[in-house]
DNA sequence: TAGTGCGGGAAGGAGT
DNA sequence: AACTCCTTCCCGCACT
């Protein structure tokens, strides 16, 4: 059934699909060292899409999809399983081949009672276009964050690496 | 035709 | 209780 090498788990790191630096200006990495430990962002502010608020004065609050796949597009490591295609305007892809290991990453991190599929997630990014959070590019397996988004996730990494 | 990716409805769960 | 943000299941369609 899992045809993906059982010595992925955790991090992928064997099974290179290649990582098309077609645009090739991968960020500058962050010291994203333990995947269980990473500080979290806030979830947005209620009821109100348009102004977006990713951190909280009281901290740490559950951490959200497209906040966990922004530091996995910072973290080197996981470039196995998804890339930035142009990271200047937010665009990433998974891989086809390592995409199920980083949905499996995703529901450990939540703590999901079943084994995150990259199906499940998909689904879940779907509802990012609703709210604009995050829109599906017309390319396999691609996908890209809003403006908005993009700029407060990078706001919270400088910010969080202070 | 089969496999894969995608879109979305619907119901449910957990946290606030 | 209401609401948010997914999670899970499922079906159908498009593309290769």
């Amino acid at each position: 059934m899992n045809k993906s090498d059982p010595s992925l788990q955790g991090h992928c790191q064997s099974g290179y699909e290649v990582c098309p630096s077609s645009d090739s200006d991968s960020q500058s990495m962050i010291s994203a060292s333990n995947d269980n430990d990473i500080p979290t962002l806030d979830r947005r502010a209620k009821k109100n899409p348009s102004s977006p608020q990713l951190t909280s004065p009281i901290g740490k609050k559950k951490e959200r999809l497209f906040q966990f796949l922004y530091e996995m597009l910072q973290t080197p490591e996981m470039r196995p399983c998804v890339w930035w295609v142009q990271s200047h305007s937010g665009r990433f892809q998974f891989s086809s081949q390592n995409k199920e290991k980083l949905a499996e990453m995703w529901g450990r991190r939540k703590g999901n009672r079943k084994t995150m599929t990259y199906q499940k997630m998909a689904r879940a990014l779907r509802n990012y276009s609703r709210t604009g959070e995050i829109s599906k590019v017309k390319r396999k397996l691609t996908y890209q964050f809003s403006d908005f988004i993009l700029s407060r996730l990078q706001g919270e990494i400088k910010r969080g690496s202070k």
